[in-house]
DNA sequence: CGCTTTTGACCCGCGC
DNA sequence: GCGCGGGTCAAAAGCG
């Protein structure tokens, strides 16, 4: 389509990790097409199984406004089938349609939500991009609900604060342990790391420097 | 009827 | 230079 297929770095610029822990949700289907449940509409356009990793991955794209790039991918922990872990990629330049109305849904005419913000969104929309590559933000949520946040733990590059350190804070967490691990093979590259973004999400984040 | 999901193919970056 | 793995596209099918 536009440019944009061109920019298929495996560089990725922002992204923001989530994970959340499934629970009973999950029997409720949604949580699985719909993890996250973060009031935006999702359309979802791809899966590929992951090396490692006996659960797929799925790709997202935000489907209430075509231009917008927000995309997620949504993936089981290969260490934790209970711990889905969310990564967002890209900000969404409109705003939530559903935060201005109702937690419906509202593909395409959400949109209409988008005149009142437009201006800002512009702007808005590079907020978490400050020019660098990779920085990744994490947010730990204990369970579907975004506001749920659990722990807050924020450790950045210059932070001589250890994965024990972190621990200790949320002790006898397994889950944590397995996250940990998760990161581990994340893909990390970058050495800078930046400031953090506004207000998309009301949730805790958690700042992980890339090695 | 329109939109979302599914699925295979294709493309590209990275490591060896 | 080649192969692997990950990310995206696009066509077809399914669903409300």
């Amino acid at each position: 389509m536009e440019d944009f297929q061109a920019s298929k770095k495996r560089k990725v610029v922002d992204r923001i990790v989530v994970k959340m822990k499934i629970e009973e949700n999950e029997g409720k289907k949604k949580s699985e097409q719909n993890p996250s449940c973060d009031c935006w509409s999702w359309r979802k356009y791809g899966q590929k199984p992951i090396k490692g990793s006996p659960y797929p991955r799925g790709y997202y794209k935000c489907s209430t406004s075509k231009s917008c790039l927000a995309k997620k991918q949504v993936e089981i922990c290969r260490t934790d089938a209970s711990m889905l872990i969310v990564t967002y990629t890209s900000t969404h330049n409109h705003p939530n349609p559903n935060l201005s109305k109702q937690p419906k849904h509202g593909p395409k005419t959400g949109v209409n939500t988008t005149l009142e913000r437009d201006q800002e969104n512009e702007e808005q929309n590079p907020v978490i991009t400050h020019g660098n590559d990779d920085y990744r933000y994490i947010k730990t949520l204990e369970n579907e609900t975004p506001l749920a946040v659990n722990l807050e733990n924020t450790f950045f590059d210059e932070e001589p604060l250890s994965y024990q350190d972190l621990m200790k804070s949320s002790a006898s967490k397994t889950e944590e342990n397995d996250f940990y691990d998760e990161l581990e093979e994340l893909p990390m590259s970058s050495s800078s790391f930046k400031s953090f973004m506004s207000s998309d999400f009301s949730e805790e984040r958690i700042l992980v420097q890339p090695s």
